[in-house]
DNA sequence: CCTTGATTTAATAATAGTTATCAATTAGAT
DNA sequence: ATCTAATTGATAACTATTATTAAATCAAGG
């Protein structure tokens, strides 16, 4: 049973490797479709199995919905963006030696560690700096919802209830909030993606906004 | 909105909090179902997502396929068991203090960290002392297959091959292997699930010893 | 060069886990 | 007790992944 190099293989390959990220099988499928327009998810998915499997490439456990994967094969761990969902490596000297990777713990017998952080990457360093709150870790992960301020979900809440898009100046009477305040939630709030402005200095909420208001 | 708190949701909190392990949706829902049996999986699912939002219980982001809810929503640390998947907190004293969970690295702001160790829970030691190879961190997770040995995999492909129930005397004739060694291997590979016995003294593959075999 | 037999592929169906939908029910305020 | 929005059970839909299958591709002999 000779494993076969084919074009296919070569370039998810190539595709993974290339990347300095961690994939997914969804986004390596998105890359390689571009060299080879009529490849199936399915041959993505089939290869990079087989290539885990042989050893070429890390099928890694990180949380979340969907597997990434790693060209790099050598145990090390892993930072993930809270909010893009980015998964990349981390090389800690000295964490390793501290964090014991074998031996016995409550009774088990420990065969292997991996330490995950959470927090932001640069990139969303840049395009968040709105984020609030650090209970990140309220849920035993660093995933946590973007949290929303009292007077956000005013403003939110006001724009649900009056239906169609709305000035600020209906906003702040709506809300009894301050008008130049009530401006600069809105613009907060549209760089987040839960409002947007179909018309000209109008304002809408989106779905977005709908699903993190209930939180 | 006020949260109302139904029989359901009681006993869905209930069974979690008195369980002292980190129950999936599913193993939950089969708990729950046996004091309230015509309650919904759908129920179970949302009742879990509403209280962890809500802070009283944790959705764990352990890797694998199924979520994990904890009644317990201060951060900690996991051991996973590598054979039956459970997921057990472990507190090590020492660890937090030498492994940061704040500060910058790599460009990232952190907001957190979590410690997954992989290992073999004490009820599997005992099931499974015939566990060969450490290479559990081969794929950059713990959660490695079971190895076979080269003589349970001529074993298997033996029983493959022949079809219908066949007794030991047979694979061993087939295999060119010594009989006794053969009836030993066959336990073995019982025990894993890998071969079961249709009829007594006769054994054969199973659909999991299939999958085990490709690998 | 052409057949043969195996691997691999694209397309698609199937599956597992989870989430959304919706009519019927029910908790909790009035 | 009445009313109303929250919640439920049942089930459809959805997402990520895996299995199936017929056709395409390849390696090696004749």
């Amino acid at each position: 049973m000779p494993v076969r190099m084919t074009s296919q293989r070569e370039i998810i390959l190539q595709e993974l490797q290339k990347s300095r990220q961690h994939l997914t099988a969804d986004e390596l499928f998105r890359v390689v479709r571009k060299k080879m327009p009529r490849i199936s998810l399915a041959t993505v998915y089939r290869n990079l199995e087989l290539l885990s499997e042989a050893g070429v490439i890390a099928k890694l456990e990180v949380s979340g919905r969907q597997r990434h994967f790693d060209s790099e094969v050598v145990g090390h761990d892993h930072v993930t963006c809270v909010l893009c969902h980015r998964v990349e490596n981390v090389r800690l000297e000295g964490i390793k030696e501290d964090c014991p990777s074998h031996g016995v713990v409550d009774g088990y017998i420990i065969k292997g560690r991996r330490l995950e952080f959470f927090g932001l990457c640069p990139r969303c360093q840049k395009k968040n700096r709105a984020i609030k709150g650090d209970d990140t870790m309220g849920c035993g992960c660093g995933c946590a919802k973007k949290m929303l301020t009292d007077e956000q979900k005013k403003v939110l809440q006001a724009m649900a209830d009056c239906d169609g898009p709305c000035a600020a100046k209906d906003i702040a009477a709506a809300t009894g909030l301050d008008a130049k305040m009530v401006s600069g939630k809105i613009a907060d709030l549209k760089k987040q993606g839960f409002v947007d402005s179909p018309v000209r200095c109008k304002y809408g909420i989106t779905a977005e906004g709908r699903t993190a208001m209930k939180g």
